[in-house]
DNA sequence: GATTGTCGTATTGTATGACAATATGTCAAA
DNA sequence: TTTGACATATTGTCATACAATACGACAATC
């Protein structure tokens, strides 16, 4: 029994990762977390997200840990843990990241990606114009995930592609914010940043497809430090 | 007494983060494993953690999560913890990452580091030189972490300095193997790069201080293929 | 009425013991 | 050599306990 056609053998890998409650846990957490159940500054008490959960207050510790680390929950000690909002000064330095790891993945992605990669980016692209002339904030969010997971996907840097989500998802407050003070305006400007950069790809471009990527990270940049300065200059 | 004085006020600021069990379990079992003490694909089993350490299950554990998720140590479902040991290919998606944050905290640092950072990472270079001219490998590993502590401290980007911290964390074992594999030659190169850096920063040209430090990070990014090939061909 | 002191409660930090589920090594049987 | 069964070790999860701390309420004092 010595047929070692790889196809055959990862076929039949078996799957060790059962997945751990503390897993799920984390997961519904951060949902929660995502979807704007618990908001910002939020106190997270154990005992209620045991309730809340149905598990001991050993997995909800530790799933608080593993948000812990990635910035979506901020513990005090002795007082407890809170969900973390952001400074507009973190959000900047956020956007500065996002700049260049975008642009590093867009210049990736020219390199690294596949046919089908490609067309699902352009079909997924086609998407998020849609979501956002119909100023659906969710189908937005949802569409501008996929688009930059099948990005970094595509640029096969998979570490980059983590460090992008938990950047993204600590900014999840502030875009579901911006987005829905967006104007048709901007959301034009947007779409044609966009489209810019699927037509980068599509000439095999690679700079220039970074370079429209950072473009657009800047462009967002901008808006959300307008808009939150417009929310909050009223008060 | 409404006396505001802003210095006055910060100063009287009581830290409120006394240290906590858990936080410093974390901190010694990172530094056990930078300083391969626990080498990569070693197994941690939680009860002799708990000897080592002298604290509880319950803190070691907390401890492991947030080190899991900083991608230092892996957990196998049921099978417990062992050291995360890098792939060739995750290397490389590090050093891809650390070109396009190394630029972008090169060029910050030229906008807005005042004249004792300069000056420090001025003094820190120097270090550096002296340790890898002496072949002394704790001794460039320190200055070298200082090196990028003060570059991205007076880059003013704390998110992504965290973020260089976790991924040079990660590289602490490939950086220990081919730091003392070195040879002369290409120690002089580094120092050539170095130095070029400096020099830069010192002309406030952030766009070529940007390239000298992607220059840097892509020439360590090949010697370490190159020294990994050798080390592995001989087997 | 404002400030201060005291107390009670809620919550976290940490330890411990328990037990099922699972992984792994051992050893005998075929 | 392979198979099967068993014993052991370890993790995953829970429940419980208690000290330390934070915080609000309420009384005492000026």
């Amino acid at each position: 029994m010595k047929r070692d056609t790889t196809a055959f053998v990862t076929a039949l890998r078996v799957n060790r990762h059962r997945e751990t409650l503390r897993g799920k846990t984390t997961e519904r957490l951060r949902d929660a977390i995502l979807n704007q159940f618990f908001l910002p500054g939020d106190r997270l008490v154990e005992r209620e997200l045991c309730e809340l959960t149905g598990v001991s207050r050993t997995s909800v510790r530790e799933a608080l840990r593993h948000l812990e680390s990635q910035g979506l929950v901020k513990s005090v000690p002795n007082s407890g843990m809170v969900v973390a909002s952001l400074s507009l000064e973190e959000a900047q330095h956020i956007y500065e990241i996002r700049e260049v790891l975008e642009g590093l993945a867009a210049k990736l992605f020219v390199e690294r990606a596949n046919e089908n990669h490609t067309n699902l980016l352009i079909e997924t692209e086609k998407t998020l114009e849609k979501a956002m002339l119909a100023r659906d904030a969710n189908g937005t969010t949802e569409a501008l995930n996929k688009f930059y997971t099948i990005l970094f996907g595509g640029a096969g840097n998979t570490v980059a592609a983590e460090f992008i989500n938990t950047l993204t998802a600590r900014m999840s407050y502030l875009r579901a914010t911006t987005t829905s003070a967006e104007n048709i305006r901007e959301i034009k400007v947007a779409i044609r940043n966009y489209r810019k950069i699927i037509s980068a790809i599509q000439k095999k471009d690679a700079d220039r497809a970074s370079a429209c990527c950072v473009a657009q990270v800047r462009h967002s940049a901008d808006r959300a430090r307008e808009i939150l300065n417009q929310l909050e200059a009223p008060n």
